[in-house]
Formats: C-alpha cells, structure tokens, sequence
RNA sequence: GGCGAUAUCGUCUAAGGGUUAGGACGUAGCCCUCUCAAGGCUAAAAUCCGGGUUCGAAUCCCGGUAUCGCUACCA
C-alpha cells in the first residue's frame, strides 16, 4: 500500500470513479465526453464521481485555466462528489511511492541522457552493428543492472519491468489484453531533480497509479489513447501492492478528416458550443451517442433516461466522426420538444445577455412570455435566435430584415393597403386570431389582391423578418397597439422608399 | 520502423452464424402551407479486400490493406 497517512477515500465499498483532466488547454469535447461518460456510470451505479486535476508538467500547466475547465463541467451538468484534488499537492506521496519501489528493487536510478530513450531503438549502448540485425528491442540500459559510478543524486527513476514474462489486464471495453513485458520499455517514475531541487518530479505513470490507489478508484473510464499505457499502469499497481481497478477505454473523437480532432477541425472547446448557445442537455446527449448506443434506436434520450440505461458494455471500440450538423439536429430537437418551462431559463439568460429582458416576464407576464417562446421555438436552431432573429417579439427596436423587404415590400399598392389595415385594427374591439384573421381578410378582398399578399408584407412590418410564426398568432402576443404602430411605422418606411415625384416600373 | 487496436450507408450506429442488413443525422422528392421551419410520406445510400470454416458468414479463423493509438525525464 501506498502511504496512509495524508489518505484520501473512504472506507465503503461501490463504484469510485474521476475525471482527471490536465490544465493545458480548455476542456475540449474528446474530455468532456470521457468526464461524462465517468458521470453516467457513477450516477448509474450510485458511485462516487472525483475531479482530479493532473497537473504535474509545471512546464505546459496553465492554472488560470482550471477554473474554465470546471466551469466547462458545470456548464456540462458534469458534478463531481470529491476534489478538485490537485496533483500537485500530492508530490511527497508519489514521491514516497518511487523511493519505495527502488528500494524494494521494482525501481532503479538512471542517469543516462533522455536521448539515449526517445526513438527508443538503441538495442544496448554498446553496440551499433546489432542496431541493423533482428527485430528491435526496447531500449534496456547498464543502470538497470546497477552501473558503476552512478550519481544517484542527479538520477532519474525508472520502473524495472519484469522480463520473461507477460502483463495481462481486462477492459471492459475492449476486452482481455496481454503483452510481453518485453515490450514495456523501463519508463521513468521520478524525474530527474532539476538545477537546486533536492529531489526530482513524478511523471503522469506514477502520479495516476498512486492517486488511482489512495483514491480507491475502482474504474478508470479514459481516452483510448492510453490504452498502451496500461501494461504499465498494471505493472505499477502490482509492485505497489495494489490490485487494478476495472480499466474501461472509450474510443476517441475525430474530426470530419477523420484525423484526432484538434483545433484546426473549428471549434473543440467545450465552451464555444456554450457560447455559440446549444442547450447543455443537447450536447450531452449528442455526446452520449458518440461511441455509446443504448442498444436501441432511440436518439432522444433524456439526461435521465440515459443515465438510467448506461452500461460500458454498450461502449464502442471504433472511433466516431465529430458530426456538427447532428449536434445541431440534437439541438433544435430540444429547443422544440422541452417541457416549456425547463427551456425558459435557458432563453431567460439569452435575453438578459443581450440586454433585452424585462423582469416582469418572470412574474406577472409569465403567461405570455411562455406562450412567446412556445410560438417561437419551431424556429429555432440555436438559443441566440431569440434575440436576433426573434428581437421583434421582446422589443420595438428592431430593423428590417433586406431579404425580407426585397422580397414582400415589392407590391407599390402596400404602403395605402397597410395603412388601410392599421386603421381597421385599431378599431377591433377584440384582440384575438379569428378578428385579425377575418378583418386582414376583408380588406385583401376589397382590394382585390390574395391575402398572402398582405400576410406576408404585414409579416415583414411587424416583425422585420420574412420568415416568422403564422401570421395572426404572432400578431395576439404582439398585442393590438404595438401591431397598429409598427403598421403606421411600416407604411412611413416604404413611402420612404420611393421618391417624392417619381414614378416606379415594374 | 516496432507494438497494439479498429473496420456496416457520407456521418453516428443496430443486428454477434439464417433479416428484403434496421434506425437516426445529412441529402433529394412529394404532401401540408400566409413565409420559413416543424410534421407526414417516399427515395438514393453500407457489411474494406482476399482466402478459409460452415448447409449457411456482416457475424468465427487467417492474410492483406487502410485508419487510429502508443512507441517522452507530456499527460
């Protein structure tokens, strides 16, 4: 076992599993999936879910950026029971660990140069002429074996991988794995202490093994591409005196290209897609379904229903294509399908960011502003096209769209036709669908123009769009007076478009 | 280069020896219609290639190919 002393953890049993994210870049949508799909199976199994940020390379780390990643969980639906523990502040029990393990003889000191490692086809350090010959082994050095006149003081610790044998680890995902240890290179615990430190910095192997250990993580559900790292990571568990946990890999993301997706694919941050203003329960659920299907074929699935039917046997083994238009799908099917009042808040905040929003639509005019959104939502693709597109509907200030007047503002007789309507309105002692409906009606007959004619063109004149709700139930929840002024407003705009004096062909 | 994994419509996936290989996104068309969506209906669209095993293979085995991952004193 692992030190006790500063130990983390509880005593019951159940499933523990952590999300444990680097502070390196924002929290992009290969983490945010691996974080969610921790999150399904704690809540499935009434586990323990612990954020734990791994922040050991002091040279990439970035601090100020935790906090974007935990808001990026947040805003996720992502919570966690335990932490943010920082891995930084866990050095002297990794530490501990590696002294450990080179005492017993697991682990040894190194002094060679890291060169002498990466490309890892040096065969010994002696002899050149083998390096053409046979298959490559992995790099194996004389400090292994105890090289002469080594300075511990200035040396590295590497794990001293077992040969002649075989590591063997179950995944839940993908299965029973098995490598010949000769394959495992002897990979470093501890650093080497750098200028004026007395003792050298654990790397990512060692700080995830003892962590994973002093936390009692029983599952580790992670990116695929650790996969081949595990050999190692079960190595260390063992020579620690540890069992492994349940290794559960889930398959990456890639872009269009079918490549990692990175940032050259557009967005990845989890946070743009907030900004860009998808609903979280759509992104989760879009998530959900890139390497997990419910074994069904069900897309819409609730946060709950997922929750209640997630397994790792239903995990993929093959890497999924990052699809924006299905998002986008997912997206406008939430916008449309919500319980009205789960997607109030949602539009609420919208509003208020674009300086729109007016308190009493939370209280005493409740009422219409649910009715307002449930008009409106059919529309929609993403939350800010309520204060842009929709603009019209929480405000009197708003333009004209030009696609829209170019193509229902053509008709020269309008302009008299609208005013014609606006003084029929005010007039309506009701403010109701069928009044309007019958009095627009009326008038397009007396005219002797169709009444999609003068549909559309009131449409443009209320609203400042070409495409909107139906034209009379958009007119209710706008009310009588702000209907009959943006009328008059509209008749003024187009007499506005044609010059005094001159006349207008066709 | 070495080691490993993976391979079903363009994309996400279902089917795990016997199905006309199913669903969803996207695409196209039709219906509905006051605009545009939504909705309804329809269509095109896949088992990487080659060998085996078997009465029968998308499914099991082998080989090839492609892709991805790892191959750091990064995580």
């Amino acid at each position: 076992m692992v030190a006790t002393s500063n130990s983390i953890g509880n005593s019951s049993g159940g499933v523990r599993v952590r999300f444990a994210p680097s502070p390196t870049g924002y929290l992009h949508v290969g983490g945010a999936r691996t974080a969610l799909f921790n999150w399904f199976f704690a809540r499935r199994q009434g586990g323990t879910m612990i954020l734990r940020v791994e922040d050991t390379d002091v040279e990439r780390n970035r601090p100020e950026l935790v906090e974007g990643i935990l808001d990026g969980l947040r805003w996720l639906g992502v919570d966690w029971d335990e932490g943010p523990y920082f891995q930084s502040q866990r050095l002297d029990l990794h530490r501990a660990a590696a002294e450990k393990l080179a005492a017993s003889g697991a682990a040894y000191f190194c002094d060679c140069p890291p060169e002498k490692y990466a490309g890892g086809d040096a065969v010994e350090e002696t002899d050149d002429a083998k390096k053409e010959a046979g298959p490559r082994r992995v790099t194996r050095c004389a400090c292994r074996e105890g090289k002469a006149g080594l300075s511990v003081r200035n040396a590295a610790i590497r794990f001293r991988v077992p040969l002649g044998t075989t590591t063997k680890f179950d995944d839940a995902v993908f299965g029973p794995r098995e490598v010949a240890n000769e394959e495992i290179e002897d990979f470093v615990l501890l650093r080497s202490p750098k200028d004026g430190q007395e003792i050298g910095a654990p790397t990512y192997q060692l700080s995830a093994v003892v962590d994973d250990i002093d936390m009692r993580i029983t599952h580790v559900i992670r990116g695929s591409d650790h996969i081949s790292n595990t050999p190692k990571q079960a190595l260390l568990y063992r020579a620690l005196g540890a069992t492994p946990p349940v290794f559960a890999h889930v398959p990456l993301i890639l872009g269009p290209d079918r490549t990692r997706l990175s940032k050259r694919h557009g967005a990845t941050s989890v946070g743009s897609y907030r900004d860009e203003g998808f609903l979280p329960e759509a992104f989760r659920n879009f998530l959900a379904l890139l390497g997990w299907s419910p074994g069904e074929d069900a897309q819409f699935l609730r946060t709950l229903e997922i929750v209640a039917r997630f397994s790792l046997e239903g995990v993929s083994r093959t890497n999924a294509v990052f699809d924006r238009a299905k998002l986008e799908w997912f997206n406008t099917e939430y916008l449309q399908k919500l319980p009205i009042d789960d997607l109030l808040p949602a539009v609420q905040a919208e509003l208020e960011r674009a300086r729109l929003w007016q308190p009493e639509w939370a209280k005493e005019k409740r009422e219409w502003f649910s009715k307002t959104v449930d008009l409106l939502r059919p529309r929609t693709r993403l939350l800010p096209d309520f204060s842009t597109w929709a603009r019209a509907f929480f405000s009197d200030s708003f333009e004209y769209n030009p696609q829209a007047r170019e193509k229902f503002w053509k008709d020269e007789r309008l302009g008299s036709m609208l005013g014609k309507l606006a003084d029929a309105l005010v007039a309506l002692p009701e403010w109701n669908h069928d009044a309007c409906d019958h009095v627009l009606r009326e008038l397009a007959a007396a005219e002797g123009v169709k009444a999609g004619l003068l549909i559309n063109a009131t449409r443009v004149a209320i609203v400042g769009q070409a495409v909107a709700p139906p034209l009379f139930e958009t007119m209710v929840v706008l009310g009588q007076r702000p209907v009959v002024n943006r009328l008059r407003r509209a008749v003024e705009a187009l007499g506005a478009r044609i010059p005094p004096g001159e006349t207008r062909g066709n």
